[in-house]
DNA sequence: CCGGATCCTATCCGATACTG
DNA sequence: CAGTATCGGATAGGATCCGG
């Protein structure tokens, strides 16, 4: 089936739930954006993703890491160095979140105007 | 622009920031997938999100329609009737949805399995 | 430099009960 | 039928400190 289902996402055990709730949360679409040109270190991620605090960064990245979207490579160096690679898997993400940030930029305005007009009524 | 910026989703203020927290929650999607073939009652909603309380579907309806994703109508009868539908705004959400419906059915598959092969390591 | 540990708060969501 | 009111629990996320 081509199309979304009834059935879909309305089970918590279904596909789209899943990626739903990975994309909701608030850094993991971030990451996937600041990490879609080449590896990065941990603290260039931090400084991409404006104001994630180094805990909440970790936690996304293991998440990440576990549902295969990156790799993690630790480099036996000092100063330690650990670098973050998006994996073909996490490179494909991007064209559903592109699909979400063109429908964002082309719709914002009326959102917006919605939003003001509920205000005064 | 045509691609996604650095600073777009890293601003609360930004437009795919502010789509992102609404495709996040766990009901909007829902609501919009249930009423793309037409309005829908109340309980009709009710029954086809599956397990949503009355509280929580109200409160996303209301977002919605600030947002102007729904119009929600009265009808003055007995016993009362409300039909929520979606504007052309709420309907063009789909294709963004549909994108992500892709993805998840694409590619769970990898996503489980490297779940499963975490568990291991 | 990387990120784990701990504590805390805000928010969302669910259950239940009640009203026009 | 279509909600509202109230309460309570779960959890994501933030602040801060500390260790390898």
């Amino acid at each position: 089936m081509e199309t979304i289902e009834q059935g879909d996402a309305f089970d918590p055990n279904c596909p789209t739930r899943m990626v739903l709730d990975r994309i909701g949360d608030r850094w993991t679409v971030l990451v996937v954006i600041s990490l879609r040109n080449g590896p990065r270190r941990f603290t260039e991620l931090r400084r991409k993703v404006n104001g994630v605090t180094p805990k909440v960064l970790t936690q996304t990245l293991r998440a990440m890491e576990r549902d295969g979207l990156v790799t993690r490579e630790v480099f036996a160096e000092v100063p330690p160095r650990v670098e973050y690679t998006l994996t073909p898997l996490g490179m494909s993400l991007q064209t559903p979140i592109q699909a979400i940030a063109d429908w964002a930029e082309a719709n914002v305005g009326k959102v917006m105007s919605a939003r003001e007009a509920s205000l005064q009524a």
